[in-house]
DNA sequence: GAAGATTGAACAGTCAATCTTG
DNA sequence: CAAGATTGACTGTTCAATCTTC
């Protein structure tokens, strides 16, 4: 069920994301540092927003900043901060990827369910996911901005996949 | 969305596995090969029955062996073949760790909605999968019996996670 | 020659330990 | 001493190559 249905669309997602040489992951980060403002997020932040662990991250940055995806810039005001930017070539790629991968969310998912179909699923999946991250919702970091656009509708709802 | 929801069910599967030395993909073998008639299953069909390939599937095997859980056996028709059957042991400790399983999934998913939309999101998840899984519906090898129970309801249905 | 299974090399990710800065 | 980031050692997985059997 979820799971079969995660695994099989994820395949898709894989094999579309490969053609631009970027794996799932580092489409995602992308994809969240170009949505953030200022298109940089610390490292921190951005392991909190992927299933990665802070020392995944790291890694990531480290293939994507050889590969020119991204760079590092520290923080003037607190130098053990860390921040990772997306570069003109990073931007440049997710422009490539992205339509192919909208696409594919409208093969399988938007254009395959009616619409009362797509919103109850939505639905469900929301509430699942909300019952689960008790700690996304409230404020775990409350100064900082909660960088999570409360899923305006459809649209971005997939786009965060 | 999906991903989300699925990142975060998974990771509470993990951590109540682990109280049993299990991983994910461990009770998942398990689960399998218990539920197959004659309680094995060749390497070949165990891998597309899960994420991972056929070399994923040897490897697990081999430490599931290495610790009594499962054991190989060869086909005597066909030599090329290799069973993996579940052991004793591998069934008492699929006993000891699935109720724990089946009320995470209650906690989380069936107790969480009410039957209209938890039929809803089952009803939407399975319409993806099934239009994103074309070989697994018709015949891709049509003599060996399918082993999916088509879903009899709710339960089996969300045993198979 | 193709199918089934395994192996070696390589890679991506985690955990625990470490370094630096606040 | 806690927070942020990185590193080293390790685990699990895949890909390509190999071996065996049909």
């Amino acid at each position: 069920l979820l799971f079969e249905a995660h695994a099989a669309l994820s395949a898709r997602f894989a094999v579309q994301l490969a053609e631009h040489a970027l794996s799932q992951i580092e489409f995602e980060v992308l994809l969240r540092l170009a949505r953030s403002p200022g298109q940089n997020l610390r490292m921190t932040d951005l392991s909190s927003q992927t299933t990665l662990s802070t020392s995944g991250v790291t890694r990531v940055v480290d293939r994507m900043e050889r590969d020119g995806l991204v760079c590092r810039r520290s923080c003037d005001s607190d130098r053990r901060i860390s921040y990772a930017v997306i570069t003109e070539s990073g931007l440049a790629r997710l422009d490539e990827a992205l339509p192919g991968h909208l696409e594919l969310i409208d093969e399988w998912l938007t254009g395959r369910l009616c619409p009362e179909r797509l919103d109850a699923l939505l639905d469900g999946l929301r509430r699942v996911r909300d019952a689960l991250l008790p700690q996304a919702v409230p404020a775990p970091t409350p100064p900082t901005a909660r960088p999570r656009p409360q899923a305006p509708a459809e649209t971005p709802a997939e786009l965060r996949r």
